[in-house]
DNA sequence: ACCTGAACACCGTTCAAGT
DNA sequence: ACCTGAACACCGTTCAAGT
């Protein structure tokens, strides 16, 4: 643990301890205070004691940044939806989960949340780790939904189209969450909850 | 007809027909061939002949202008899912024809439909417009939606809420569809198609 | 190998001045 | 009232030069 914090302020060195996960946990920091429109390349160099121009030295450009940072954000959602499926029991209810997880990570991280989706990044880029990610993200609701019809609790439709259409909706509803454009009368904890019980009902074999 | 294509090519005069609308327009032909980061005032204002800076007599900043945009795409996205409701009939194929005419708008438009959703107008803005048509757009789908339950053909949730699930449906295809995120084997079509049938089985009446 | 400082091209915006 | 040209502050990126 002393070891990695030791380059939380690496100033005064010539040799960076780690610039590259310094440059991007500042992008991070940016883009969560001040939004994507926020964040310059200047700005990052300035607050990490470094010149404007090291940041070349490990991304392309400002566009490889934000790929590195989308790359991140789907790891990290990754995480948090097996995370859920796993605790709440891999029944209908750890589908549940994973849908409020979902739209958890991208309330609680709405800049992030529209790097990896906002089309900042071409997801048709030279950059294979970024669709690794991705798609891994997505396998994590395959992988739950295939678990699912195992078990005959949901329709034995293609997992893949049913897991787009899942996706679909918490993505929809994040999304919109994201963007203020929920209805007043209709906040996030009530379309979240309706979205999930709605997607139950439409995916669940009914008995 | 005449008159308003008189202001298509308004060279060498002093007093623009209507330069408002003229430079809305070329906004949207920047938007639809270079995307959002792709355009430019200082380029508009090439484009059309005119000094870079006359966009502020009409525009208060660039801010405004997309704002304009995106008001402009709410309306036109209202008329389009009215025009499906109507030509459909005033039942459950209906609710398809919005569905697949509001994903049908988004994908003909990409660009057009990220500014609209993108984050780049502040909902909380102090422009009324743009709540107003953004409103208008989900209130055809409330109204739509309050006719079928006249009907017994949908349940008798609230409505509102009901409408924010449809809308985050189709909301999440589109912009899954946009981002060049749809898995290989899943195209527009059929996962659109997939999304329409949940969301009738989803929402409507089983008889 | 990695980093620096100056320079280039570009952008949104302001403002005094024109008609 | 509406438009113009010059100017300002800012940005991403390049490149020869340093260690």
């Amino acid at each position: 643990v002393a070891s990695k914090s030791q380059t939380k302020k690496p100033r005064n060195r010539y040799h960076h301890g780690n610039l590259r996960r310094a440059l991007l946990d500042e992008a991070l920091a940016m883009i969560r205070s001040d939004g994507v429109s926020g964040l310059t390349l200047r700005e990052i160099g300035t607050r990490l004691g470094v010149s404007r121009t090291a940041l070349y030295r490990h991304f392309a450009d400002k566009g490889a940044l934000l790929e590195a940072v989308a790359t991140d954000g789907f790891r990290t959602l990754r995480e948090q939806l097996v995370t859920a499926w796993n605790q709440a029991g891999h029944d209908l209810a750890g589908l549940d989960a994973m849908g409020v997880a979902y739209i958890h990570f991208a309330v609680a991280s709405p800049s992030h949340y529209r790097v990896m989706f906002g089309g900042f990044v071409e997801p048709s880029g030279h950059q294979p780790e970024l669709a690794v990610e991705a798609a891994g993200a997505l396998q994590a609701l395959v992988d739950a939904l295939i678990a699912l019809q195992r078990e005959r609790l949901v329709h034995g439709d293609d997992a893949t189209t049913m897991a787009m259409f899942v996706w679909s909706v918490v993505h929809g509803v994040a999304m919109l969450a994201i963007d203020g454009q929920l209805h007043e009368s209709v906040n996030v904890a009530t379309i979240s909850q309706y979205a999930v019980e709605r997607l139950r009902t439409g995916v669940a074999v009914t008995t």
